[in-house]
DNA sequence: GTCAAAATGTACCGTTTAGTTAAATTGTCA
DNA sequence: TGACAATTTAACTAAACGGTACATTTTGAC
């Protein structure tokens, strides 16, 4: 019985399906936690369930494994984005709510916020080469583009503040409070990343953008 | 004559101070660039006036190398903080000049705030073991304490937000502003980043902070 | 001048790493 | 059931890469 640990596996059943999303899985996180040059082929092999191989075989290689991750990671916001209704709030009640939101999804999906940072590493090299990601358009910019209209039609919104200039706003703080954490906890405390902190933040980030556009 | 081609460089000044600053400036390009992965050993020797052996002969490693890097460019915003007057204005006024000053800072200084990035793919690993970093004590935070008291004693400022969450507010806007310049450019469009664009996005952090912070 | 220590150049080495080859097993469908 | 395509395994390779050995030159103290 001692050769079996030698002889080869010589059985399995086959599902592509499977192994697809396994790897894919996988080198998500070692992606989002090594980015791209970081990332080793061998080590996101080793945790996989299948073998290097496949790797190989279904993305052609590491830049294609990279480009896929990224493809399903820009494919789940805008599956989240989705899902957020705010047609029957008033304009400002629904800005708030999209930057609550914004800030939570944001905080529930930090790999997603890591790969986003390493592909600007890489001057969105990547991202300017999907075609999925291309096709996909993300809403965030419609959504900000109706509550914009209602607000300067009721007159609560300044009318020289553009959809695009507001969804920068509400992405930078969202992003910057898991893209920069480490280096922020390390120079200033980690008062503002216990949830306490983290309740006070998204108050304040509602705040600064009501704030910004009131007339 | 044709043996000048292959005979060894037998001549040199030796200039210590000089080669060391020649590898940090390259090193520091070639890291922004690339990220700590990323970058190459070889190619930073190769851009150097200098050789491969200097540079662990100086630096004793690469990691050595990447941390004297930061360092360096932590020492760097130090000194620009600390060239910042703020004394005899108000504190709405210090506070709309203290948010200006970091944004351009930021937009002056882009391989910084990439080194900053990079710094958080690797969770701060490098900044926490620098003790030079750790002595640099960065200013930023005084100045918004010496505002938001004075701010608050004369009744324009809300008196339940920090120092530190103010500094938080702006960083993360300024930093923002370089480092998903890439992804944001390419998902939303390049108007933000023209000159006006970018003269606009001032204002509204502007508006966006003391919106935040006024009763 | 001499000598030791600091600084520099050239050539090289051992590992790591992305990527491949070749063969075996499984699934499909005429 | 048998041929043929799709999938999977294990072992291998070439190149890139971080790092080093060793010789040589410069510098400054005495």
């Amino acid at each position: 019985m001692n050769e079996t640990a030698k002889t080869r596996k010589n059985s399995w059943r086959q599902d592509p399906d499977r192994v697809k999303a396994d790897i894919l899985a996988i080198a998500t996180e070692v992606f989002a936690t090594f980015g791209l040059a970081g990332a080793r082929v061998d080590e996101i092999a080793r945790r996989t369930q299948t073998s290097k191989r496949m790797i190989y075989y279904y993305f052609g290689d590491k830049n294609g494994l990279y480009m896929s991750v990224l493809e399903a990671a820009y494919a789940r916001v805008r599956a989240g984005e989705d899902a957020l209704k705010l047609d029957e709030l008033d304009p400002i009640s629904a800005l708030q709510r999209l930057v609550e939101f914004t800030f939570d999804f944001h905080r529930d999906n930090p790999s997603y916020v890591r790969l986003v940072q390493i592909e600007n590493i890489h001057d969105a090299d990547h991202l300017k080469r999907s075609e999925r990601i291309a096709k996909l358009n993300l809403s965030a910019i419609d959504k900000l583009e109706d509550i914009c209209r209602n607000g300067i039609e009721e007159g609560s919104f300044r009318s020289d503040i553009s959809p695009v200039q507001l969804h920068w706003l509400i992405s930078s703080s969202c992003v910057f409070n898991l893209s920069n954490r480490a280096t922020f906890r390390h120079l200033y405390g980690g008062d503002l990343f216990t949830e306490a902190g983290q309740a006070g933040l998204r108050k304040l980030i509602v705040a600064s953008v009501l704030g910004a556009i009131r007339c």
